[in-house]
DNA sequence: TACGTCAAGTCCTATATAGGAATATCATGC
DNA sequence: GCATGATATTCCTATATAGGACTTGACGTA
């Protein structure tokens, strides 16, 4: 026998939402909660639909949402599943490096530089609307087809990824933390917010990146939002001056639309 | 007595496709070739079913698709609108520039430096795949809050935007060519490819921004796809050093998705 | 004129139902 | 063991239908 993860959802209070927004949000907190897990299949259209109360078309439309916003996948034949692991593979980061052409994909390389937990404040600090949060802050040099390379931040809060700072620096060496923090802490990025500037890269920085102090480079923020705009990551990437070209890759259109291939 | 405008789909030949994607591609065509313009107002469900010789729940996930895609608009109670003109007001455009807190919009203003038609070579024609095309080249200074500059140089094929070559300087100032270009030439920029270097700002741009010669800053390009990812416009943007930050607006999400508010 | 009421037009939600298509499972025969 | 075929599971498409909700405009009244 099954065990029903689901309840029925109800209108309660607040404004009137239509039912198959009510279900993809049921379906959102349940895979949120980890009451279903990256990988894991959900129950059949029509046993969601008996099991919520709904007709199967309201179902679809609720499931056909939510594959929108990446959160699941669905399979002909084979059923609907979490997102996150294997599913990230083929999906989109949030930069790559081109060769000159434009069209070849260059291999890159992440090395962890340290890891450490901080009070530090800065605008991470209200990216995360916790002014006196900890932190978990992450250095990282990013080797471009070994020629070039660039230099990676990451801010954390560590009331959730503490997890991180434990781990030996050899486990963190060479992965890429979109797929980390959604394989290993159900926290898979569904959107970013990106800025950027053009300014000197602090001292630090162009030690490590071999460049000359004071060098201008491109300072680029993309701050990671999971589900429900939960922020979970403060990251800047600073850029030396080089012939490299960054593709910028939106985080939109996972899997594909109703009208055909996602870009 | 209205003229019908669509016809009626049929499955001709290549791989089957979906009823209501065959009913969304007639519908895009119909607005592509303006057989339907920015404004106007399609119509009504019912009839369109009718007409298309399908049930409506066909019709209205073919609409919701176009939706997403931002090629139309609905609106509860009054119709379904070709997107453009007055649609793009409120959208989201390539880019923002924000004020140190990271709030408040600053405000552009975009002015002429040249306009000229050229058969020159470079990135562009591969994008447009027209390796001898003609092509209207335009410089721009873009001017934000009076305070800094950024300068932009964009390139349109010929054959279909030689008329903006023809237009006078004082109508081309202080517009977006985003806008113009979709109400002008039902030309809506519907996706874009963004890429981005850190490199030495051509002498000609420093002398433009008043920047000594030689002087880093960010390259940023940004081609422009309209329907049925038509390329229509290849961006360069040239961003000398500045505290000034730039938020990157990725091109998605149009109107809202089936499970609330766009982000 | 100003205001409320009413009706028509339009989109929105939801249901029940039917059949088709892709995939997985399992028994059978060799 | 291995291919084959039948069967079940699952998602996908499509229809017909019903009622609700929002917008607009016309009409009548004060």
């Amino acid at each position: 026998m099954k065990k029903t993860i689901l309840r029925e959802v109800a209108n309660t209070g607040g404004p009137a939402k239509a039912k198959h927004q009510r279900i993809s949000e049921e379906i959102l907190t349940a895979i949120e909660d980890g009451r279903w897990l990256p990988g894991d299949r959900l129950p059949a259209e029509d046993q969601l639909a008996a099991e919520m109360g709904a007709s199967l078309g309201t179902v679809q439309r609720a499931l056909r949402s939510l594959v929108q916003m990446g959160v699941v996948e669905r399979h002909h034949g084979r059923g609907t599943f979490v997102s996150g692991a294997r599913a990230q593979e083929g999906q989109l980061k949030h930069f790559r490096f081109l060769a000159e052409g434009g069209t070849r994909l260059l291999p890159v390389y992440f090395k962890i530089v340290s890891v450490e937990t901080t009070r530090e404040s800065g605008p991470w600090s209200q990216f995360f609307g916790t002014p006196d949060g900890e932190y978990v802050h992450i250095h990282r040099l990013v080797s471009v087809n070994d020629e070039f390379e660039v230099f990676s931040e990451i801010y954390l809060p560590a009331d959730r990824f503490s997890d991180l700072a434990r781990m030996s620096q050899s486990t963190l060496n060479g992965v890429s933390f979109r797929d980390m923090l959604a394989e290993r802490f159900n926290a898979p990025t569904l959107n970013t917010r990106q800025t950027m500037a053009c300014q000197p890269l602090p001292p630090r920085v162009a030690r490590q990146l071999d460049v000359p102090p004071g060098q201008y480079g491109i300072v680029w923020s993309i701050c990671g939002l999971s589900y429900r705009d939960t922020p979970i990551t403060w990251q800047r990437i600073f850029v030396p001056p080089s012939d490299r070209v960054i593709e910028i890759v939106p985080m939109a259109q996972h899997g594909q639309t109703d009208f055909g291939e996602a870009g």
